[in-house]
DNA sequence: CTATATTTGTGCGTATGTATG
DNA sequence: ACATACATACGCACAAATATA
């Protein structure tokens, strides 16, 4: 289970951008993510808010993504730090 | 070496554009190009992506194609004057 | 002209990301 | 936050053009 909470006290967007930026961070998360429509359907909510999501993950620099291709998780030792 | 890069800053098709490109510039490549299909396994893409490399190249003048025979590299004083 | 091999060209479906309403 | 349309990319199969025997 890993649905957002409405009524929490972050916006879905940033419930989603902090679920992902943990996988990341506990390494469960490496390559290439899962599919934004997956990634929806797993957290309850559409694919515009997970690409919203993404966007502030790639905004932190955690994430890089390419179209056709996916959503793939910059190397810890590329983001310095 | 000569995949591209998932991770790289442009399209796949555009990395192996400029990478036949500069084959073409230092005189590695000349003549009549690999087969598209070749090429693909090359750089690790589908054919419809050489295909679409190959569509620039002809839209900056270096090479020509001839259906059922291949794609040669222009002559390099053909595209100087 | 027929047959075969090689190479380019096209269509369909699917996955994924981007942009707009 | 949602739905829709569009661009990039992959895989497969078939058609068309060319070269060779």
């Amino acid at each position: 289970m890993s649905e957002v909470d409405p009524l929490g006290p972050d916006f879905a967007y940033v419930q989603v951008a902090n679920a992902i930026a943990a996988r990341i961070n506990t390494g469960e998360a490496r390559g290439r993510l899962p599919d934004g429509r997956h990634l929806a359907g797993e957290f309850g909510v559409a694919y515009q808010t997970v690409r919203h999501s993404l966007q502030v993950l790639h905004d932190r620099g955690l994430v890089v993504t390419r179209p056709g291709s996916g959503t793939f998780v910059v190397h810890p030792a590329s983001r310095g730090g």
